[in-house]
DNA sequence: AATATACATTTGTATCGACAAATATTGTAA
DNA sequence: TTACAATATTTGTCGATACAAATGTATATT
């Protein structure tokens, strides 16, 4: 289907518009098919997300700060987004003792497991690495 | 900046996956640029984009579904987004005489006048026609 | 007419995004 | 050392997505 048939419009749309349509629609293609591809893991497109961020860390703690620069969605709340993979048991969260200001988030065995277990879509979603640093 | 900039991978990736990151890249600065316009008006995008489609009718009013099925997401709960345009009093909203079930929603002078007030980038975002009907 | 089914909308719950404010800790300047 | 600023995280609120269940209304079947 055309994006002229998408979006019922009689008068001419410039190639600038469809393209901007386009864009919208082909993402929210996109994430229909990771999120259907997640739900057998319970587990949503930005719980994976970290996830994978923390897998790529290499078994350096990972700060909240780093997580949220990594992450897609700028303000994103990188602590709930912790938590709840906390519950499930696939990260580790600790009080850094060198600067107590600091949070370290490893990803455990089961988080792994479930990263292993299943490879949707993209490989993980990053912004720059301006923030990252040495752990 | 590229999107190898972006995705701050050492291995190499797949076109198809370098496609797939610059769209979803493009969508989160295309709905950054909408929402940064909308924000002078004290609505969100998916609320802009539901006077939107109102505007559309022309007059004739429009029914929960009718707005369901021409918004992007899919599954957006258009009672809610109704009932904050409703506080507005950019809609109004009343019980169609024919059938009680169905609801007919109409744009006001109040929310044409705020979409006249201001065009951005987008037209309005709809799916298929599939389901519109005759008022 | 009573029952069942389909249709249209509403309500509830969990999760997430955006953003502001609060809290806690560390570093710095007077 | 006290006060202030910078850093790191948490908490709160609102709007929205996703999805299941509930409600109300109309239509079809027996």
């Amino acid at each position: 289907m055309t994006i002229e048939d998408k979006i019922d419009i009689t008068a001419s749309v410039s190639l600038a518009k469809k393209t901007v349509l386009n864009v919208i629609y082909s993402q929210n293609a996109i994430l229909d098919k990771l999120n259907e591809a997640l739900k057998p893991f319970d587990i949503s497109a930005e719980q994976f997300n970290v996830l994978r961020i923390l897998r790529g860390q290499k078994g350096c703690p990972a700060n909240m700060c780093v997580i949220q620069e990594r992450m897609i969605a700028k303000t994103s709340n990188t602590t709930r987004l912790v938590d709840k993979l906390l519950i499930k048991e696939l990260v580790t969260r600790n009080v850094c003792p060198e600067n107590r200001r600091k949070i370290e988030v490893l990803i455990t065995k089961k988080g792994l497991n479930l990263l292993t277990e299943h490879r949707p879509v993209a490989p993980p979603l990053r912004r720059s690495r301006a923030c990252s640093r040495a752990c």
